[in-house]
DNA sequence: TTTTATTATCGTAATATTGCAATATATAAA
DNA sequence: TTTATATATTGCAATATTACGATAATAAAA
């Protein structure tokens, strides 16, 4: 198969799964870190920073951009990308309440 | 391709992005949340509850066990998983810092 | 020992992900 | 307008993931 069954869950199951999978990647993890590290904003910075190609690092962001992780500001040739702190103090949240319901009655 | 190029990154991009692949798919956060719900210890009762096939639900257990997140104790014919609560509270601690040094310089 | 129940592993098909070259698009500079 | 630069998209090959049937392994019960 290969497929998910996303039917047979509930709609925050598949939120956090879907917030966790855009995390699960190094590159990713990588360009958070990068993005956010930066005094200013950030463009394709990011590809002489991570060792990937530019499609590939496009991609990544493209995939952040679909949790509204990050921002992508026009600027002329260039793009910069910022952390879109309203969302990520959101998922923190949304991480730390699973962690935090998630009880242990057993063992 | 399809393989990550681990190689270009650090050990703890590395081992967030491993974290989070293992939380990156709805069945296996469905399974945690119901060993941690239940007042005795589970075995496959989770077969049962979580909708999907007996060998599935095993592979899931097998990468949750994987870091650690859950143990099984061997009880007869039966397998008593938990949530390894040190594990667990450890991993929380290394999102939250993840969360939390990412500062926000830009835009 | 045979049967039954529980869990794990293997093999495999369907699909997803990763990464990049080639190319397209867009905007600034010449 | 032409050229150069920055970013996005497309297409594709290699690999990973998801799910499950078949089967193996294990242990209690008969």
């Amino acid at each position: 198969m290969g497929i998910t069954k996303t039917q047979i869950f509930n709609s925050r199951q598949n939120e956090l799964a879907t917030i966790f999978k855009v995390l699960s990647n190094p590159a990713r993890i990588a360009i958070l870190q990068y993005i956010s590290g930066q005094k200013a904003c950030i463009c394709n910075d990011i590809v002489d920073e991570i060792g990937l190609a530019q499609p590939t690092i496009s991609q990544h962001l493209k995939e952040l951009k679909s949790i509204d992780l990050i921002k992508g500001a026009i600027d002329g040739k260039k793009v910069c990308y910022c952390i879109n702190l309203n969302k990520w103090k959101e998922i923190q949240d949304l991480l730390n309440s699973f962690f935090d319901k998630t009880k242990f009655n057993c063992c």
